[in-house]
Order: C-alpha cells, then sequence, then structure tokens
DNA sequence: GCCGCATGCCACATATTGCAACATCTGCTT
DNA sequence: AAGCAGATGTTGCAATATGTGGCATGCGGC
C-alpha cells in the first residue's frame, strides 16, 4: 500500500496480488478485495473476468476460487466413467480362474476389477490396496495378504520400500495394475516414481500381468515411463484406443483387450 | 483449517470443506459446521442438498454421510456401548501428545481410540486394521504405517508372519492394544494364538503399551493367555472393574485407568 | 482537441442468506 | 405404549449481497 500512486500498470498489480493470494487461500472474495485495493468491486470482477479467460482462477458468486482446485476425493473418481470401469472389471475377470493367486493395485479402475471378481471361488488376493482389501476379505472363500507400508493418502493404498520388498515374497498367478496413461507412442507411463517402480516390478514378476487403463488415458503424458511395462501380458481397456497407438504398443508385446 | 475466521467463506469453499470434512471423518452434522461458517443451518442445508443432487453424499437427519455406493465399514455408531467406547477414546487420546509414534492394534474399542486422535499433529500411526489405517490416512498432519500380513476377515486386520515380523521393525512410543478378556483372576487372555502372539510382542516392544477393554469383557474366560501382558504401563476401561480383579491386576503391574 | 482506456457510478436483474412460523423427527421419561 | 421436550427439516418471504450492462468521467498519449 505504500506504492500508491504509481499510476503505471495498477492493474497488473491488482492481478498479481489476486493470484497470490488465491494461491494462499484457495479463494478470494470480491468486496473484500475492493477494500483492499481501495477501487470499485466492477473493477476487480473486470480483473477476475480477464484472468478467468486467460484460465487462471475460476469466477463463483462473491469472488473465484483456484481453477481446477481440488482433485475430486476417491470416493467421488470411482464414480467417474462408472460404466467403463465395470466393463473393464468384467474383462478382467474373466482372465481369472478359481484358486488363483491375483494381485491388485491401487486405483478405481482395480476397484472395479475386484468388485468383478464376485463369485470367484478359493482365490487369493494380494493387494496394496486398504479399500480393496477390505472389500474382498468381506468375501467368501477368499483369501487376502495386504501387502504393508507407508500409506499414500490420495491413493489410500501402501507405498514405498516395504511394499516394494513385500512383493518380492509371492508367486502371482496374474496381476492387474493401474497406470497413469498411455502415451501417443503406445508406452504406459505413470505419475510417481514410487509407483512406476511397483508396477514395473509386478509386471516382471507376476505370470501374467495386464495394466487396466480407461479411455480417459489415452494420449495423456505423465512424467514416468513404467520400465519393462512391455513384459505384461496386455491392457485392458474400455474402448479402443487410436489405432496407431494399439499398433505401437503391440509391437512391443501387449496385447489390447476391449472390454464388453 | 486455518481459514474460516475473518470473512464468511464462499459457497464453493465450503463444498469442498464439508466434502473434506466427510471423507475425514464419515459423517458431518448441520449445526456444527453452521457454527463453523459462522453462516445460518439453512445454509449448511441448502449445501447439502446440493451436493447431495450431484451424488456426493448422503443426506441423513442432522447431517449427511459419504455417498455409500458400497457396503458401509463398520462405524462406531453401529457397534454397541458406544458411550463407553468413546470414554475409552478420551482417555486413550489424553495420553498421546503431537508427534508421537502410535500403535493401534485392531478392534472396535481401538477404533473408537483412532476417532478420538482427531486434532492430534504430527502422529504416526502404525496398524494391523484395514479400517483404521483408512480412517487416518484421511486426517491431516498424520502418517500411517499399515503393517501388512494374511487378512483375517472377522477382524478385518493383518494378522500372522508378516504381521509379527513387521511389528519388530517399529519403535513405538504408545501402543493401544486389543484383547478379549480381564479374567477373574486379573491376567489378559485373548481368543486366538495369533492376536495373543502380536500383543504380548507389542506389549514387549512398546515404550507404553495400554489395554483397552470395554466393560462386557470384564470377567470373561477366553483360552490363551497374553503372556508378558504386566510389561503393559495400564489397562483402559470404561467403568470400574470388580475391586478384586483390579488389586489382582495392579499388583502385577499395569494401572486401571477409567474413562470419562 | 481527440481518442483509447481504465475506472466509477447507476439502475436493474439475479442470487444468496437469514428469519420466522410451522411440520417432523428423535430420544427419553412415564 | 404414550407423550413430551428439544432438535431438526421445510417453506415462504424479505433483506442484503452480488452480477450485468450502459454510460459518464478523468487521464495520458497522439
Amino acid at each position: 500500500m505504500s506504492d500508491s500512486q504509481n499510476h503505471k500498470a495498477l492493474a497488473p498489480r491488482r492481478h498479481d496480488e489476486i493470484l497470490r493470494r488465491l494461491a494462499a487461500d484457495g479463494s478470494v472474495g470480491i468486496t473484500e478485495l475492493a477494500a483492499f485495493f481501495d477501487v470499485s468491486r466492477e473493477t476487480i470482477r473486470r480483473d477476475m473476468k480477464f484472468l478467468a479467460e486467460r484460465g487462471q482462477l475460476d469466477l463463483v458468486h462473491g469472488g473465484a476460487t483456484l481453477f481446477e482446485a481440488t482433485e475430486p476425493a476417491l470416493t467421488l473418481r470411482s464414480q467417474e466413467n462408472a460404466g467403463g470401469k465395470a466393463s473393464i472389471g468384467r474383462a478382467a475377470a474373466a482372465l481369472v480362474e478359481d484358486g488363483m493367486v491375483v494381485f491388485l493395485d491401487s486405483g478405481t479402475t482395480t476397484l472395479a476389477v475386484a468388485h468383478a471378481l464376485t463369485g470367484k471361488q478359493n482365490l487369493t488376493i494380494c493387494t496394496t490396496s486398504l479399500t480393496i482389501a477390505l472389500h474382498m476379505c468381506r468375501q467368501p472363500h477368499v483369501r487376502v495378504h495386504m501387502l504393508g507400508g507407508e500409506i499414500d493418502p490420495s491413493e489410500e493404498a501402501a507405498v514405498g520400500i516395504d511394499a516394494l520388498d513385500a512383493i518380492s515374497r509371492f508367486r502371482i498367478d496374474v496381476a492387474f495394475l493401474g497406470a497413469g496413461a498411455l502415451s501417443p507412442d503406445g508406452e504406459i507411463t505413470d505419475f510417481t516414481r514410487n509407483g512406476a517402480e511397483q508396477r514395473s516390478r509386478m509386471a516382471a514378476t507376476a505370470a501374467r500381468a495386464y495394466f487396466v487403463l480407461d479411455s480417459s488415458k489415452f494420449g495423456r503424458l505423465t512424467p514416468l515411463r513404467i520400465q519393462r511395462f512391455e513384459l505384461a501380458a496386455g491392457i485392458i481397456v474400455d474402448a479402443p484406443p487410436p489405432a496407431a497407438m494399439v499398433e505401437a504398443l503391440e509391437r512391443k508385446g501387449p496385447k489390447v483387450i476391449v472390454g464388453e
């Protein structure tokens, strides 16, 4: 406020401060900012409109919030594209026979696989996901092994060195793994170092490994390549990916299985 | 958590906070939220109605609960003697300071302890219980380690050799352990071999260990004595056990703490 | 002087909120 | 089982806050 009458570029100053407050608090109010800058509310509204058009914030009644502020909670994510996930689940379940040892990765798509496994007899389930463990241990004729470790709150699953360590003790018949994306050149990639490492090991360890990917993940780019993903038996999807991706992937090894 | 005071929160901010609390606690109360945001209860009701129409929560009398696409986890309110367990939880939480490493055994009474720990800062929670891990990993400022192993469906918790093995890797400040019974002659006993062994190790390993026992377990007889239970710092109960039991127990070492 | 632009002011439309009155529900006592 | 007290849900309405568009003003640059 000491810099009052510098008439040059007042608007950018306000824009900066608005974005700064937004980053700090998650939301800002119009009246509050108008008082702070000692300008009319219309002016702040025009500032916000300008910033909103550039995608830097979301307008809401009374102010603005961070653009794409919060990742939806896990319970909500599982409801997105529920139909597609269910079809992936059914296709995955068809690959499982009574008595097998099955690894289920964390993620909402693998949770759909878990649901689709209802009715199989005598399975042994191995998982890092708290939600999957809880669900499967309530099923009859299923033995569940929870791989321990530090819990990642955003996944509600075990990650880290303990989980990596535990994986190597098991002999897995079939593994269903999540992933961050199927890249345009037919590689399977992930968001985090730990996740990529864990999935890499499973792909190499399990007798057969499948990545489950819903169609929202086609062509996206995430930072980490999952090493040795080409050892996987296939990927299971809810809709056919672009032909170029299919060709690039299958040339490396994994087959594409389209649910339903 | 730091926000809320100076200005009334924008509607989306309230929505976020409502969903956040819902994910963390499983349910939220209207009056409680109205006080937190300093708005009328009608406003909160309108917020909840909006969220309910979008399928993000379930309205119930007095508040809202998680939208249940799947079966409900075993919740506190569905259990008997909820009041007694809550008082045990409060007494246990009073023994926990910010920053501690806390072990929580499986069981509904220890789940009550977990609920009572809400608000502590910087805890590290170590548990074998899927439900407790899921609940605690939704709390801010809490790190959760899940001890892996085979899942016992009736406990919804890890048991067996892997869990036993994992216990020894941790340095625990305070452990809260369940048990099957407090026998008439002041011994703490259990139902299963695995459970007794696990609790025995924890009692010996943790800097301080407490058994949490609601009054329905006084004077019962279960088959397995928990070895070295007398190394525990105490037992936490919701009502005073018969004087003879208290005397017999305290002569061996553990103190009796009555909640509330 | 004239133009462009940011700003403020006004009038009116819309949205949000709180209040009050009344209907229900819940838990507890009798 | 009945009934009561307190808490909670519902609804209509009024007050206030906010959004929108038009227009005037002032300032700096040409």
